[in-house]
DNA sequence: CCGATCCGTCAGAGAGTCTGACCAAGCCGT
DNA sequence: ACGGCTTGGTCAGACTCTCTGACGGATCGG
């Protein structure tokens, strides 16, 4: 760490990078109410809605940082809870109107960013690392 | 991100897995007193000592939250606070005899699960992989 | 030598996370 | 169909990390 930089750092760099330029890609578009935390929740919602400890337990958190994340998507109309059809106990978490729209624009700068990686490291080597990283994925994502 | 996973997701996957790793790796080796934060402060010490409001400006926060960390690791040894040669407002903030022996400790792991990477990808695209990180390093790392 | 700058700290506040305890509801084996 | 066990989710309290704003003190530089 202290030294020829680690692949656990050089990952580290580029990811915050694109981090820091959606969100402020999205305070732009009328998104400023969205936090780094609410979004890493935001974004393992499943097409047909998850479960709070579905989401908990992809995100790395405790169902309890997860309700109270959800808490405040749900107030600022990012998402909405509905009774899940399968499971009276459970209710899911989907996505509602807003966070379509949110999910739309963080898509263009998400874009962007990508097409400004493409351009410093030619379209080879930028698909070369997506095929590499989709590689390693299986290995590092625990969930999947 | 609600979809084919981008880039900045794919990211992320292995640099937490790799964090992980290293944090169980440290707490098994006797070193549980170490925070995300303060790790992310404590990685960019320079050999020779880092001031402050450095080690402020390059981990990405404000310096009053680096005089916290700093502090805590201070507390736990892992850092000691000299006066600065060049300028006598300062003080430099310099890896101790304990961070030094956790610093080792967390070469060993990081090594480990670099070989790992290097078995599931193979040689050559784990280099691959290195060089192109390092590559987008200079449009995406805005401290050097 | 004196003003401007820079280093670091103090104070207060808010966000995010955790552990532990708990309730309610429904799933499932007998 | 029923009763125990599992599971989904919440409540309460505490701690960590971070920020903004303000400031004291030292020194740098003209």
């Amino acid at each position: 760490m202290t030294e020829p930089l680690n692949t656990g750092v050089l990952l580290f760099l580029p990811y915050r990078a694109m981090e820091a330029r959606v969100f402020a890609g999205l305070a732009a578009a009328g998104f400023a109410d969205f936090t780094p935390a609410q979004a890493r929740v935001f974004q393992r919602i499943a097409p047909g809605g998850s479960r709070l400890t579905d989401l908990a337990e992809q995100a790395g958190i405790t169902k309890q940082s997860a309700g109270f994340l959800v808490d405040q998507l749900e107030r600022s109309g990012y998402v909405e809870r509905v009774p899940d059809p399968a499971d009276g106990r459970a209710r899911l978490v989907r996505i509602a109107e807003r966070g379509a729209r949110s999910v739309e624009a963080s898509r263009g700068i998400v874009a962007e960013v990508e097409a400004e990686w493409t351009a410093h490291l030619g379209p080879r080597r930028m698909e070369e690392l997506r095929g590499i990283l989709s590689d390693l994925r299986e290995i590092t994502d625990p969930w999947r």
